[in-house]
DNA sequence: TGTACATCAGTGAACGCGCGTTCACTGATGTAC
DNA sequence: TGTACATCAGTGAACGCGCGTTCACTGATGTAC
């Protein structure tokens, strides 16, 4: 008589979950966020359309699962970056952390594109995505954060933050949890949107024609942004 | 008897096209890529939805042609941003394209997104689209060029680029039709994935709850990249 | 300049399709006594 | 342990909708002689 909800009734719903949102994705790689159907997920699971609605209220939170997931599963790789490093020299954790982002966007497009390509319109993400979105770059910058403490990041002011800039900080800081320089929050910031920046030039195709390498030029252009990252 | 093809109908199908243009593109505003649909646009334009087909043979067509404008208008702004700053210091040149870039994507973010945001899925871009796309990186790039004959740009080899990497970088050379050393090329590459994930990131809302003055945001951390590209 | 024919923009009906979501239902699983 | 009731997964039909694309058509505009 087991208390916990473990009884087989139960666990088919955990299984049929999962199951759906696999089948969900798979179709996100086949035709994107926009196209993502119900009936073609339940058609898949050779269930009839209505059952879904079992397990999710309606497309848009079918929608949300996949988002949060996928926050998470970067935000797992990250994390767990940073964490086998720990201790390391702050420019190998970071690489670290720099390459888990890179491998699972590489390995899962669809669902990099998802959360970090085009908003879906008329998609209001909830409030429930905003935690798990701040997983990976929070990650990362802990991992500046802990580079300091050990001396290992150059922190005098390059150049002064303005005001209004120094103020929006302020607030970066708070969601952060933990304190770092405007300095090295300004260079973290560019290392961080400048990765993504990169992963998604090149996974979007704009260098289709120019790059065979990606994995070479990836790396090259990774330990070049590590270096003026920690401030060398 | 006008020769040339200025007739009144003639110029009426140039009115035409160009409103089946504008009015498709204010739907991509409010139901993105995926949505654009060619019977609302007739809607919008008080015709019948099969008069379309006069003047664009599919849906993906019209989408190609709002993509080729896309890369058009940003590309009028980066090369004009280059040639107004004719003569000037690179570092002000490079952040003058920058600019351009950047006020373009945030009046224009839907259409932003069309070509820089995830790919339409299914869609196949055409040949067409590839030397339009090529405008703005390229005028950037030459930007940076200049910098380098004007003894503005450190050209220093900081770190060796691996042999796979300069291979792609002879083609990419290539395709630029002028030389930019390895080095710099490396750094200019960086700057600009760099400036578009950086406006990526802000646009798609990524840092919604932390920068208020994305302005502000904005040209300071253009400042410290044009820095970090200029090897200073 | 005037007439005869060709071109072409736009019409309206129709095709076959897939979608999200609701609802009353059946039958199996779980729970309380 | 056995029975009576409650829960819940999945069914199947239906709703109203919008989509891309084709096609034969009409009537206005353009062109050649």
């Amino acid at each position: 008589m087991p208390i916990d909800p473990s009884t087989p009734r139960a666990q088919a719903r955990v299984a049929m979950t999962a199951d759906i949102k696999a089948a969900a994705r798979r179709q996100l790689a086949e035709v994107g966020s926009d196209g993502l159907s119900l009936r073609a997920v339940a058609r898949e699971l050779g269930v009839v359309s209505s059952a879904v609605y079992r397990y999710f209220a309606s497309r848009d939170e079918l929608l949300t699962a996949l988002i949060i997931d996928s926050y998470d599963a970067v935000g797992d790789l990250a994390e767990a970056a940073a964490a086998d490093t720990a201790g390391r020299p702050v420019g190998e954790r970071w690489t670290a952390v720099a390459r888990a982002v890179r491998s699972w966007a590489v390995a899962n497009r669809h669902d990099y594109a998802l959360i970090y390509g085009s908003p879906v319109p008329g998609y209001q993400a909830p409030t429930d995505t905003i935690s798990p979105a701040l997983r990976a770059p929070l990650a990362a910058l802990a991992v500046l954060r802990d580079g300091v403490e050990a001396g290992q990041v150059a922190d005098e002011k390059r150049s002064s933050v303005p005001r209004a800039v120094h103020a929006d900080f302020g607030t970066i800081r708070e969601g952060l949890g933990f304190d770092l320089s405007d300095e090295v929050l300004a260079r973290g910031l560019a290392a961080w949107t400048g990765l993504l920046g990169h992963i998604s030039y090149v996974l979007f195709g704009h260098l289709h024609n120019g790059i065979t390498d990606e994995e070479a030029f990836f790396e090259h252009q990774l330990a070049r942004a590590t270096a003026d990252l920690l401030g060398i």
